[in-house]
DNA sequence: TCAACGTATTGTTATTTATCAGTTTTGTTT
DNA sequence: AAACAAAACTGATAAATAACAATACGTTGA
């Protein structure tokens, strides 16, 4: 059977369970399977939307998804990007009753929503489960946080090499993949113009840092790259 | 007597005590008198350092102290600043074994120090407990988020008028106040050069929305400012 | 009191980034 | 296949910011 399903919807067979959830006894985890939903995103389509109530945990399986929000200007910003096995919006569970971002699919996602009124039983029955979860929300954020940070000081040139190295790294594992999001894309992520993304991508391919082939981008020279990611 | 005592160091008579600890019973305060230090930290002097390894929670009830961290280029960036009543360096204590950034006391501080295994104990012996830390640790972060994407998509002049309504509003409540911190500060804070700082701030006062009298500024026009912290 | 140092300030110039305008390419719909 | 729209790209120019240089100011310590 294809791993890429949800086996029946139990969740003590499930393939993708989120480690915090490795905590949980038997009879926990069939009431996991009862009290959460298993759910598709097509590409573009929103998972959850800034504003709207929170449902639950959202732990996303497959595909990439997108978190946004939109500025005091207007313009959408890019807060980061979530990767399979990632709880998305774990922060807001327990912040606010509202996201304060959107959650959108930049890839064919599959994900589960996690009741919240089960997640807060759990915290409430199990005082590992409630450990693990301050332990994995505290990573999120500092993850986060340090990679905003990591951003701002750096110019242009840097943040692109920046992505490109994280995308590669991080999320694909791989010195060649096909740029999951546009330029526009990444311009809302690193917080600079489209039309400086395009130059400093045609300047990085002049240089023989990257190659481009429609959607698929490789890292030919990474050192040049890390370089540029750690200087400007 | 003074309410800037720590009254024979009993956590149950303290009159700073973080909400956090309501949710304690009279056992556990007990236990938290024995558990927790009382400190002093001058102007300057660094509650917490970068890399060192986590004591415990730092629970800051006087004064202001920065959080700032040495970047990759090896300058000094400001990540925020805690307040009387903020529980600074939450985040590190589940995320990581050892502070990823400095607490550096702004002004002349008490602070409070509550053992690392205690804190951990009452998660275990208390999931309201650990529910209220949850929270807590997620709008601090959400919080901290929030600042930061809105700084970045500034320019300088609205950075600077974003700290200085900062200052006013959250810190001091006051539309008087005395900067705490240097212009160099400010810079490392917004991430931007001293000069530029300086040059905002003698523009804001030519505008007359600021007025400056050595350390002292005095927000005139703060509707003018709100406007510039808005749009750029 | 002077020397030394860090901070604040101002002016000038160089560099970086945004804006505008237009063309090409790519993908989608009919 | 044609028509259209969105995305990618390129060049020229304006605006914002950093960098450099020099001076003033204030504090501290000898």
């Amino acid at each position: 059977m294809n791993e890429n399903t949800c086996m029946g919807s139990v969740c003590a067979e499930c393939s993708f369970r989120s480690s915090i959830f490795s905590i949980l006894n038997d009879e926990q985890l069939d009431q996991l399977t009862i009290n959460k939903t298993f759910n598709f995103a097509k590409k573009n389509e929103a998972i959850a939307k800034q504003g709207n109530p929170v449902k639950g945990a959202i732990f996303l399986r497959v595909g990439l998804a997108k978190l946004t929000r939109v500025n005091s200007v207007g313009r959408e910003q890019i807060i980061g990007i979530a990767t399979p096995n990632d709880f998305v919006g774990l922060l807001s569970i327990f912040s606010s009753k509202n996201y304060n971002y959107n959650i959108i699919a930049i890839e064919d996602c599959q994900y589960c929503c996690v009741d919240y009124t089960f997640v807060m039983d759990l915290i409430n029955a199990n005082s590992n489960f409630a450990m693990t979860l301050l332990e994995k929300i505290s990573q999120v954020s500092d993850l986060m946080m340090g990679t905003r940070l990591n951003l701002e000081m750096r110019q242009l040139r840097g943040r692109v090499a920046f992505i490109l190295s994280y995308l590669s790294k991080e999320i694909y594992k791989s010195a060649k993949f096909n740029l999951p999001i546009s330029r526009r894309e990444i311009a809302e992520l690193v917080d600079m113009r489209v039309e400086n993304v395009v130059r400093i991508l045609s300047e990085f391919r002049r240089d023989n840092i990257i190659r481009i082939e429609g959607a698929s981008i490789e890292i030919v020279e990474p050192e040049k790259l890390e370089w540029i990611k750690m200087h400007g």
